[in-house]
DNA sequence: TAAAAACCATCGATAAAATTTATAGAAGTA
DNA sequence: TACTTCTATAAATTTTATCGATGGTTTTTA
């Protein structure tokens, strides 16, 4: 038994196709199926059913996908010990982000980083928090950045900031003349959000539902991006709400429509979280550091109520 | 990176030596040096320091070793797996028992076990308390009879069964005329005991501690064997104590000087202990179920009192 | 202090293995 | 039926693991 054959095992649980497999395991696909069928004929056991399409684990193939998992993840491990001990921090590392965060916090510490820690290669993809969960669990993702907590016990979190959120008031907004707003004042209804899959417009959602009992979820105004949102909310569609960091760049004109709320603003919690098996905890805590030092500047607020990112 | 490369830098890093390593694995030396380069060269890292006599393990080294323990362990873990998936109880299957158990309690159970589990290689060696629990951690060992409880963090325990302590008092003691003697009554000054490493030892020391603040470590007469205590005892060099199964099998001249206790009776809990990874589990629940059908018609005593094995 | 032994690294040869290309066969689809 | 998709098999090739022999060091022994 090698760890060649581990691995291609996962791959072929995987994509549940032995060509994709192999692919994907820059190998062709006759190695797999040898490489597999020796190892099934050494354990003298069935991974795989066949004659299924797709192709489907057999029980017992189920378990040892497990156990698999198990060995190749901490077979990497010892790659991590090595790295540690000649305080190396390089090699590939795939971040996901947050839509909500990408645009703001990204160009902020890039550049930083990549110039403190040359010899990562970052592999950054926008994901929904949703996505990124499933990717730490199975290993596609080292680490991502997103709203928190999440209580995933298979997650671990590590806090970077927390971002208050400003409300955006268009002049014709009943709430245009106040100075600053009150969570109170909110009504789900006449505010612009997301669509579905933003944690953002949950937390949003979970702050609105702390005070009216809103159970019409028949929100007719949804946008993918936040600009578009500002800009909906321009033609006095509603109002919306802004993520602090997303405050600092727009015209002043629109400034004009920023309001704060009555302390403790409502906001959110901003980490970097990544798997408990805490592999390439080095690169981890790098970006931590790069992050946590750009962040000290532009963010420092202390009276703050989180709010939940999590949906119902 | 390999599990053989791993397994080789296991073998090397618990010999001390290329050689002997070599001879443990079954291949021939230059096949140790040139795979554990290979794996050096690929990690960029020196594993071994040869230029200490005997061979060391660098600093990253040690660390390495830690991680390759874990990963040819879990690898093991995939027959595991298959095993239990079949219901297949067999294979090689190191079992360690502590002197004062072996010969009682191996003959009760052995002829059953492998008549139950043919397929079961068992390799049964005598080893004393310290012996096992460093063998149970090093891997050497799969399981061990002993008694308990431990208190060790990675070893787990399984009781089969309570014996209880009985008094051997010959003839000419103070205490012979007693019908049953009361843990109170005992002296350790005029006790005959195993030689230092046995459990057995240490949990009558505690026995008599409980009660007498004995700093008194002079202990002139020692034995290290059972039988040899009966017979010093004989020759009128004190009494001692017999666990219970010790006094089936003594001649019936010699029955007259055996005494119980007053209840509760002093008695030491007998376990099969295993390492907390739990491989083999199968062929531990086997030898758990026979030696528990075995022992329940042999001893039946209810109301006792658990001393401890342990030293001081 | 010289000789012997112990020990690890290196070399060349060989056996074993992993991988590739090419192809056959099975199952589903048009 | 032909076509596509997918996995298994076969033969050839490359790569890798292992071995036996040997050489250089260090340690032990005489």
């Amino acid at each position: 038994m090698t760890i060649t054959q581990l691995y291609y095992v996962l791959a072929v649980a995987e994509n549940q196709n032995f060509t994709k497999a192999a692919e994907k395991c820059f190998v062709t696909q006759p190695t797999l199926s040898m490489q597999i069928q020796k190892l099934e004929d050494q354990l003298d056991v069935l991974i795989f059913d066949r004659s299924k399409k797709p192709i489907e684990l057999t029980d017992v193939g189920k378990k040892i996908v497990k156990q698999a998992k198990n060995i190749v993840n901490e077979s990497y491990r010892i790659q991590d010990i090595v790295d540690q001990q000649k305080g190396f921090i390089g090699g590939e590392f795939k971040l996901g982000i947050i839509p909500t965060v990408m645009p703001t916090l990204l160009p902020m510490f890039l550049k930083n980083f990549i110039k403190k820690h040359p010899k990562v290669k970052l592999k950054i993809e926008e994901l929904t928090t949703e996505e990124i969960i499933t990717r730490i669990n199975d290993g596609h993702l080292d680490a991502a950045i997103a709203a928190t907590p999440l209580e995933d016990e298979n997650i671990k979190e590590r806090v970077l900031y927390f971002e208050p959120f400003m409300g955006y008031i268009p002049k014709n907004h009943r709430l245009h003349s106040h100075k600053t707003i009150d969570v109170s004042d909110l009504d789900i209804d006449d505010m612009l959000l997301l669509e579905d899959g933003h944690c953002f417009r949950d937390g949003v959602i979970n702050l609105c539902k702390a005070f009216k009992n809103q159970t019409d979820d028949q929100f007719q105004l949804e946008s993918g991006s936040i600009e578009t949102l500002i800009k909906l909310s321009n033609e006095g569609l509603g109002m919306t709400l802004l993520p602090y960091l997303h405050t600092l760049d727009i015209n002043d004109k629109e400034k004009e429509n920023l309001h704060h709320f009555t302390e403790p603003s409502p906001a959110r919690e901003v980490s970097i979280i990544y798997h408990k098996s805490e592999l390439k905890m080095q690169i981890i805590e790098a970006l931590q550091d790069v992050i946590s030092g750009i962040i000290r500047g532009a963010i420092a607020f202390q009276n703050v109520k989180i709010i939940s990112p999590l949906p119902k």
